[in-house]
Order: structure tokens, then sequence, then C-alpha cells
DNA sequence: CTGAAAGCGCTAACAA
DNA sequence: TTGTTAGCGCTTTCAG
């Protein structure tokens, strides 16, 4: 019952521990070919596993990288950390993602844990933009950290973030573009850094003045709460721009059971284009984050030297999704 | 920038390693208070962390948990993932989640990963009742392992699963209940426990000449395939029941696409219970599994003497949450 | 109550 | 090409 080990191994096989070492970490070509064969063939009869602490302990390096993502509450963070995920398994790499529970405390525990060798990096989507960066501070003084869809002042690290101005660009020309232009803007969670430019790219467009609704947090929950708001304070509106999905997804749902239209007299727009979107009636316009890219090149960044990982903020290009709750035909 | 250890939080107190081991790992009662006081402040000047490769490695024991689920597309494993997390976490423990893809063999290789001490424990939610049994065969004579959800056979392990039987008694009874007579199933994925279950249980009460739409996988474009499917081919029905809730979701959507009301002229039920279902319009009426307690019992059986992990099935009483897609004005 | 010393399983110099 | 050996950072006997 008690496992194998190294030295059983190369005892099986007859040769040293270095040696089985030399084959089973894939380290050295320079193993004679029959040797390697018998060392294989004795792993895999006794059924041996490397000692992942051990070979942590003696490298220094773990194969692991962590991310913490803000709340897996939220199908967004579960399909952001899936790209992550997709792209360190096909680096060979494991992914192990933490919960933060929408909580900078929280946050900053998990992060605690993270360290003391645990990960190799440590990818963080920082709860708050202003909270979050003395915690993301300190790890990144101990381990490579990056940013990821979302900054923190005084990270000290790098950020790889989406261009939310172009994105709210994009989304705005496209509903002036089907002549609605009473449009409002669904916002939450101002302390997050892609509500707080989500909602300075919205009243920098359309003026300071234009409706506004400001909420906690990003969930259905909040997005119903809008959706009566805008029923019934803002009969004027003609479109409502949402902050995120799953804001998008409950104020629908409210407008259609307060026997509002959608799109016919509000359209409505989501933002991270999480798969749910689709399923809903009507499907709802959003913007897609380019994951996978994203993904890739903060991975590089966290393999890149030190002084590569200045803190800044790198954007990507926002696409844009149009379904049927922007129709024209309305 | 090198990572402080424990010698060096030891020499800044002015005591030896064993000492401050003691203190930080919170191992022994028996220290000067005076001592522990100087290692404390030591620690937390030089900002150590306990390195957690050399501590496992000393004390074969990680504090880890590792879950393999068939999918995180599918948002019931993700609520099944946090429902396991928050019973790890409250026990001072970490869990990590890995992703199968609904894939044995991805499986098989998640599963060998987390072998070679990685982890304290292993939960696995089987892929598939008959190709998952091997693997975990494997992996139960070098950890403890315990089946979640589904179970496998020839696994060599006990599984804390939900009692299907009776949560299909609970749908079934409901919507006669509502003089709803004829009914169709929608089932999916045959190939693991629980579809498998709910298939022979609504067969088992409703007769095998019962209608069933059969599917390949638990999601929602299986569940559009179903409703395009009853919409043209199933006239008399007057409910369904669905598997999973993804199946419902996509099932309810088509159906009110193709101008037929639910639960107007079909009631439709899902299964499992997703936060989404409050989310639809209808909201969906669907089966709480009681998540909490079945990871507290999986968590106590891992940490339970081998014996008591038998190869059985232990069932929990499903609960029924009604809501619109039920409603009895129609 | 504290310290000295051994050793968890592995990899990587270094020597042969 | 292979083996010997030291040691990663920690916890834990065992003496004192």
């Amino acid at each position: 019952m008690t496992a194998p080990r190294l030295l059983d191994v190369a005892a099986a096989a007859g040769v040293s521990r270095a040696t089985a070492s030399r084959v089973l970490a894939g380290t050295q070509r320079n193993v004679d070919p029959e040797l390697a064969r018998r060392v294989e063939e004795a792993a895999r009869h006794l059924g041996y596993r490397t000692n992942h602490s051990a070979r942590a302990l003696r490298t220094g390096t773990t194969g692991t990288i962590g991310v913490v993502v803000p709340s897996l509450a939220n199908p967004y963070f579960v399909q952001l950390a899936d790209a992550l995920a997709q792209q360190v398994r096909a680096a060979g790499g494991q992914l192990v993602v933490s919960d933060a529970a929408n909580d900078t405390a929280v946050e900053a525990e998990q992060i605690e844990t993270l360290l003391g060798g645990r990960v190799d990096g440590l990818l963080v989507v920082p709860v708050s933009a202003g909270a979050s960066g003395p915690a993301v501070r300190a790890a990144a003084q101990r381990t490579p950290v990056v940013l990821f869809d979302r900054w923190a002042t005084g990270s000290g690290t790098v950020a790889v973030t989406l261009d939310n101005t172009a994105a709210m660009r994009l989304l705005l020309d496209h509903l002036e573009g089907l002549g609605r232009h009473r449009i409002a803007l669904v916002a939450a969670d101002q302390a997050s850094s892609s509500g707080a430019e989500r909602l300075a790219a919205f009243t920098g467009a359309r003026g300071a003045d234009a409706t506004t609704v400001l909420l906690p947090s990003f969930t259905t929950d909040a997005g119903r709460t809008a959706g009566r708001r805008i029923a019934e304070r803002h009969a004027g509106i003609d479109a409502v721009v949402c902050g995120a999905d799953v804001l998008a997804v409950g104020l629908v749902s409210t407008l259609q059971r307060s026997a509002i239209p959608v799109p016919g007299r509000i359209a409505v727009t989501g933002f991270d284009d999480t798969e749910m979107l689709e399923l809903l009636d009507p499907p709802i316009t959003s913007i897609r984050h380019p994951l996978t890219a994203m993904a890739e090149r903060a991975l590089t960044l966290l393999q890149s030297p030190a002084r590569e990982r200045s803190e800044r903020v790198e954007r990507f290009a926002p696409q844009l999704v149009v379904r049927s709750s922007t129709d024209a035909n309305a």
C-alpha cells in the first residue's frame, strides 16, 4: 500500500536512482536505450508516480499556475478560467483556480495560500481596482504575478485587459446605427476597474447627464432591480447597455414581465459574451473578449523577466457579437 | 527577492529552527510565550510563508483535496465543485478542481496527475459508469477516493449520489397531480450512471413504451434538438421531464419558438436545480440535490479508514422545487 | 521547554 | 554513459 519510490524503481531495473531519475524526469538524453527501457518497464510495473512535493522541493518549480477570480458564480469568470486552463495545459502545466467570493479579504487570503512555493506564477482578476492593490503587490515580490481582465492601482505589475472604451464605442455605434438614441447604461461594481471603465466610457461618449443605473454587483438580481427601475422611471429609453451579461439577463427577464418588448421597445446589450446568451429569448447582443489571445499574452508575461512586468495596462480589442436583442426591425 | 526560509525566521528571532517550526506549524503547545511572540513577529516582519512542498514532503500530507468533474461547461458541476470547496475550506483545506472534458481518457489523465502526493484524497464524478471504473480503481489503491454524484462499476470504492429513482417519482407524481399524463422523457448520456438511472426510473414508472428522446450529452444544444423533435413528432405530449437542467433550458427555448406555450400546452421539468433556472421565462421546476450534506458525507468518507469505503452506492434524498414551468392553470 | 540532527523523495553536480 | 553524494526546506524524534 505504501507508494513506490524512485529507489524501488531503480532497484527493480537494476540501475541507480540517478539513472532512473534521468529517464523518468526526461531530463537527459544520454541514457542507454536498454536501461531506459528497463526503467520505464519497472516504473509501469510498480505503478510508480513521481512524488510531486519532492520534485518541487528539489527543482524549485511546480508546473502549476494559480488564478484567483472574483467569483465563479459569474459564468464569465468560469469561461475565463477555462480559457486559461486550456492554455496552461497545452504548455504541459496545471491551473488551480481560487474563488475570492467578491471580497478583497478573501482574495488576499487566497493569494497568500497560493504563495509559499505552491505555484510558479499567479494570475489575479482583482476584485477591486483600489483595495486589491496591496495584496497583489506583496505577492508580486515573491512570485511572478500578472493581472488579468482587470487592473488594480499600486499592484506593481502588468495587467492584460480588454479595451473597455473601444467596447463601449462598438456598442453605442451599433445602437445609434439602429436609430436608438435614448440610451441608458446599467452599470455595476464601480470598485472594479472594468465596472469603472465601462461607466466612464459611457458618460464620456454620451455626456455626464446621460441616464445611468448604478448597482452594487455583477449579478442577475441586480439586473432585475435595474429592469424594475427602468420600467418605472425611464419611460423614454429605447436602448439599454448593460455592463455585464448577468445584468442583461436579469434586465431582459424583468422588462418582458413588465410587458416591455425587447428589442421592440427597448434594445438591450450585454457585456462578456457568456454562452448562456444564445439560449435566451431573445438572444442578447454582447461584447466578446479575445480570451485566448489574452490568456496567451498573460502566460508569456508570467514567464518573462520581471522587468517586463512593470505596472501598466495592456488592452486588447473587443469584438461586437450582434444578436436579436438589438434587431433592427423595431 | 529569494524567499525567506524557516532558518531566517529562527535566526531573526534568536531561536532554533525546531522552535520556530513548533510555533509556525502550530504543532506543539509547549513553547515559551515570549519566544513564540518573537518568532511570530520575525515571521511577519520577513514576510515568511511556509514552503508547501517541503512541509508536504516531510509530513506526507498536503491539506489538499482534488475533484475531477466531467465538465465545467455544465453549470451544475460548477455548483457541485463550489459546494465541495466550501466544505473543504471550512475544514482548513484546499480544493483543486479538474475538468475531464467529458472524456474518459482525459479523466484518467487528470486522475493520474493528481496522484503522486499532490492530494490527500480524491473525489471523482465519473464520466462513464463503465469506462471510468479502471482508472478510479487504480487511483483508489494509491490514495483515498470517493465517487461523487455518480458511480462507476468496478471502481472499488464508495459513491455518494442522489437517489435518482426517488427524484423521478417526485417529478412524475407532481406532473400527474396536475393532470398531466402524456409525459415524455428527454434523457442524455446513458453512459453516465445518472443518465442511465434517470432513464431506468422513468421507464420503470411509466412503462417501457413511454415516449423517450435520447440524446448523447447533457448540453443545451441537445435540449434544442429534443425540442425540435417533440414539436415535430410528439403532438400528444403534455409534459416533458428532462434529465438535466441544461436540456430543459434548450428545450423550453425551442418549444417557445415553435409557438408551443410552456406550461400552457407542455409542462417542463429540469434536473439539478442550477441557479440559471430562476432567470428563465418561465422559471423551470427542478430537482435539488442536497449538495451540502452530500459533500459533508463524501469528505467524511475520504478521511475514514479504507474499509469504510468498500464499493457501494449511498443515495441521498432529492427535493422537488416547483416553479412556473409546471403551473397548474393550464 | 529547547536544540541538534536525521531524513521525507527527488534531482543535479561532480567523479568515475 | 552511469553512479555517488549532497541538499532543497521542513518537521520530528531524541537528548538535554
